[in-house]
DNA sequence: GACCAAGTCA
């Protein structure tokens, strides 16, 4: 009895982790003591390791050879966590054959899985013979099972298997009427997916949940149905499924392609969550009814027009959207990519990471590639961590003698944040013989009409003693809250090794705190880019002073709030 | 008692 009630909580202590850094803990301290080799213990460990949000396929794989039992449910786990990626769903159904030859049952799960495997991998005679297995071992009754069929059929464009097996399921509960949805849209029959939504409605089978009004409306978009689109609408609202974000994002979609911006933007702006997804639909959405409503008044886009729609693009990160431009300007509307156009290109393809297309672009042009050009692509390098792709844009802006300090800055942090700290010194070798100069950095605020300028470590402020005492004060009041100075990836203007110093950047947000009353919104503008440290200083401490921080660096807005800065990540 | 199916932009 004790040993099951013992069981129980260390099952629930791994479900309650969710850092990596705890299980491993909590893996060693039970290494050492009997409870690991419960296999009821280990599986759940397991399935912590393999499955998202931790998902280490190396680490599971590795204590999964290790354990000394196999069971069917260590298989399935496995074979799981491999279905999931691109890449590893071979293996899992390399890992389902080996669970066969070892003679262990396998059972309906273990088909699940690697059925799944098949799907991602598009193997269809794998996939084929698992079914002929399922139809063996009698399987044909678990439900779950038979979905995971179904949608592998309707994905490897077999509707037709799809249905069959739809036909031949005893019950039907919600998931396997949207897998149906599902392959009807996913085989042209658009149109029968939208009468299932209605067939659905009016029977008592099945309820339409918010997964079917987020299949149907895809259906909509596609047939351009704005009626139907319309009447989905109000299904969701009576169910109360606007407060799904995925929901909203589908309606935003289906608005913006039925040519109705106006309603997408009712829905974008009644939403209390909108993520990545809301705002790349949404613009989208406005940029090609923009672009539609100027061909239906019969004005002619001009390069700039493209200008401004390959930067809504690259600044939004629609890849597809912004290729799918560049491809039309020059076949449909004669268009010929100037230097601009070839930028944002580069620059929506480097924020991607997709490096060797952007460079491959640049190569391809007919125009000669500027200093700008390469420069954004350094700075795609820099972000992405591409050493020797950096290496070689440097070499094409000394070529074209149009090398500047920040280029060589932002190579060496390029080569500091990969630790190469060999190459950082011999840069800033070279820099010194060709007496390469920085020019300092520096930030303006302005306040009451009058504007306010700081380099680093300035000292020439009337109020700099305050200034200092103010950022002893919210380094404290940081520290507390968690930030750790970060001095290793970055390297400023400045030629000297790092010292603790404070950019100017954080002198000005410290005099902005200083001087105006709580509440104010602090702008700052920075000449260079905003380095690492700073940003997460930043993040930190609009959440710990309460304070909106606007910051405009040499790139773009960054914008602070309660902790969070606008752009996801660093840049 | 643990492991399981569908789905938002592109």
């Amino acid at each position: 009895m004790n040993a099951i009630h013992q069981e129980k909580t260390i099952i629930s202590l791994i479900k309650s982790c969710t850092r990596k850094s705890h299980l491993l803990q909590l893996h060693s301290q039970l290494l050492r003591s009997s409870h690991f080799y419960n296999p009821t213990i280990f599986l759940s460990f397991l399935s912590r390791f393999a499955l998202p949000p931790l998902r280490d396929l190396s680490y599971s794989g590795r204590i999964f050879n290790d354990f000394p039992e196999t069971n069917v449910s260590l298989y399935n786990t496995m074979i799981k966590a491999h279905s999931l990626g691109r890449d590893s769903a071979r293996n899992g159904f390399l890992l389902y054959q080996e669970l066969l030859r070892l003679g262990i049952s396998s059972n309906a799960l273990s088909a699940a899985v690697a059925v799944k495997c098949c799907t991602k991998i598009e193997s269809l005679c794998n996939g084929m013979q698992i079914h002929a297995k399922i139809w063996k071992d009698g399987h044909l009754s678990d439900g779950l099972l038979l979905t995971t069929l179904m949608d592998f059929y309707s994905c490897l464009e077999k509707g037709s298997e799809a249905y069959k097996v739809f036909d031949d399921m005893s019950h039907r509960d919600i998931v396997a009427w949207n897998v149906l949805i599902s392959c009807y849209t996913r085989n042209g029959r658009t149109r029968d997916a939208l009468a299932l939504f209605d067939m659905m409605r009016s029977s008592n089978v099945c309820q339409p949940d918010d997964v079917t009004c987020l299949l149907v409306l895809q259906a909509c978009a596609t047939l351009n149905a704005l009626e139907w689109g319309q009447k989905v609408h109000s299904y969701i609202v009576e169910h109360g499924f606007l407060n799904a974000r995925n929901v909203c994002n589908s309606l935003i979609v289906m608005y913006s392609r039925c040519g109705c911006v106006e309603k997408a933007y009712e829905v974008f702006k009644q939403m209390v969550d909108r993520d990545v997804v809301s705002w790349s639909a949404m613009i989208s959405g406005l940029a090609s009814n923009a672009f539609k409503e100027m061909q239906r008044e019969g004005v002619l886009p001009g390069d700039q027009t493209f200008t401004g729609v390959l930067s809504a693009c690259s600044h939004s990160g629609l890849i597809n959207e912004g290729r799918m431009f560049f491809k039309c300007m020059s076949r449909d509307f004669g268009v010929k990519p100037n230097i601009h156009h070839y930028g944002c290109m580069v620059d929506l393809l480097g924020r991607a990471g997709l490096l060797d297309d952007a460079y491959e672009l640049i190569r391809s042009m007919t125009i000669k590639p500027d200093a700008a050009m390469w420069r954004t692509l350094l700075g795609a390098c820099r972000i992405h961590r591409y050493v020797a792709l950096g290496e070689r844009v440097v070499e094409h802006l000394v070529k074209l003698k149009a090398q500047e300090a920040g280029d060589y800055v932002l190579l060496l942090n390029i080569y500091s944040s990969s630790g190469n700290s060999e190459k950082v010194i011999e840069v800033r070798k070279m820099m010194k013989e060709k007496g390469i100069q920085t020019t300092p950095a520096s930030s303006t605020i302005e306040l009451k009409g009058q504007v306010h300028e700081f380099y680093a470590d300035d000292i020439s402020h009337p109020r700099k003693k305050e200034i200092y005492e103010m950022l002893v004060e919210i380094n404290q009041q940081l520290r507390i809250a968690g930030y750790v100075a970060e001095i290793t990836s970055e390297l400023q203007s400045k030629s000297e090794p790092y010292v603790l110093s404070y950019h100017s950047e954080k002198l000005a947000i410290a005099f902005g705190l200083l001087a105006t009353p709580p509440g104010t919104t602090i702008r700052v503008a920075k000449d260079l880019r905003i380095c690492v440290d700073c940003h997460n200083f930043c993040k930190i401490l609009s959440a710990v002073y309460n304070r909106k921080l606007v910051i405009r660096d040499r790139n773009r807005f960054h914008h602070f709030r309660e902790g969070r800065c606008s752009c996801n990540d660093y840049w």
